[in-house]
DNA sequence: AATTGAATCAACCGCACGGAC
DNA sequence: GGTCCGTGCGGTTGATTCAAT
């Protein structure tokens, strides 16, 4: 049996709203204000409409100080820099934005600023890249050597440098909303966010993901390349502490369809313990790239990039960790 | 002017979560 | 503890508008 429907579907008006409606609606709200119950609203109201669509009428069109029309640059900058971070959770970047829905802000990043993000990277920077955590994403990726990382332009280096790094496990506070909610075990707390995944599928840019790990070795592969996990190269730990197979793809404990693969490597601690974890002050990420003839990283460059993440900052990463909650409030919004 | 494809965005849908019972 | 139900959220759809030909 499904889920019983939250109303008569066929007795409610579906559609366009009318300039009745909202006024209906928007009187009633005025005069009476939701009760705490939408499904009993319309009624009240006296209209036929669903309450989920009386609530998503009001909420993104007809209550005060809605904000329509061009977002400006300094929002455009928010929204980038909180997606980068959090990835799609609108409702919390609509928050940072007054007068913005998340309606809106959604559709405004699907339709342009999606767009005009992939424009600011030149098509030559696009090679930065993580692994297509799929295994229907082609796999044409390869590696950008750090010697060419200073020319990305700014926007992607924002976008890069948004993670905490817990100092030690005792004090471990993730900033709120942004830990990963997961089966993993507090001693593998990963934080990472969708714009992983989005930035996998647009091909857009390196990725960073923190493992709270220390990177002890590097190993690399001819076509892939994580570090700071504390996986096993053959993704067995993820398997072994309950990881769902979801979060693995997602997250790049197992790129599906690589499993198993001994063109995945992974660089860092391979059998992670609590104890290790403890002292872990290390911000990491992951580049992919599957195409033998096409990768032209050399090793140097990635071991010179990971010794300057675990140090402090970087031009990939920045190491929030010793700064106030202030600063890393600043990092943040 | 007509057609077509792309872009936009309002609205819908289904799911997850959490509170009430 | 289990179930029900309302709410909120994010993904997706589809009608409309716009731009190119």
């Amino acid at each position: 049996m499904g889920r019983a429907p939250c109303c008569d579907k066929a007795n409610v008006k579906k559609g366009p709203w009318s300039p009745e409606e909202d006024s209906k609606l928007k009187e009633y709200i005025e005069k009476y204000g939701t009760g705490g119950n939408w499904i009993a609203l319309p009624q009240k109201a006296g209209l036929k409409r669903c309450g989920k669509s009386c609530r998503l009428r009001w909420l993104n069109y007809l209550r005060p100080n809605i904000k329509h029309g061009e977002f400006s640059d300094e929002e455009d900058r928010i929204i980038f820099s909180l997606f980068a971070t959090i990835g799609s959770r609108w409702s919390i970047i609509a928050a940072q934005l007054p007068g913005r829905t998340d309606n809106d802000i959604k559709n405004y990043w699907n339709t342009k600023l999606k767009k005009k993000l992939m424009g600011m990277i030149p098509p030559s920077q696009r090679k930065l890249m993580i692994p297509p955590f799929s295994s229907s994403t082609p796999n044409n990726y390869q590696i950008t050597p750090s010697s060419q990382l200073s020319s990305l332009p700014s926007l992607y280096r924002d976008c890069t440098a948004s993670f905490y790094s817990p100092p030690s496990s005792n004090n471990r506070q993730p900033i709120p909303g942004l830990e990963f909610s997961s089966s993993l075990p507090s001693s593998t707390t990963l934080l990472t966010d969708s714009s992983s995944l989005f930035q996998a599928q647009e091909g857009g840019f390196l990725c960073p993901i923190q493992y709270d790990s220390p990177v002890k070795d590097i190993n690399i592969s001819n076509n892939m390349l994580v570090f700071g996990s504390s996986e096993r190269s053959d993704c067995s730990y993820g398997r072994e502490i309950g990881v769902k197979q979801e979060e693995m793809d997602f997250q790049g404990y197992i790129p599906n369809g690589f499993e198993g693969n001994n063109n995945v490597q992974r660089v860092g601690s391979s059998y992670s313990n609590s104890s290790s974890c403890d002292n872990a002050n290390h911000l990491s990420g992951c580049f992919g790239g599957n195409d033998n003839s096409v990768l032209d990283y050399d090793l140097e460059d990635v071991k010179r990039l990971i010794s300057s993440n675990s140090s402090s900052n970087s031009l990939l990463f920045t190491d929030v960790s010793n700064k106030t909650e202030d600063q890393r409030a600043l990092y943040y919004f």
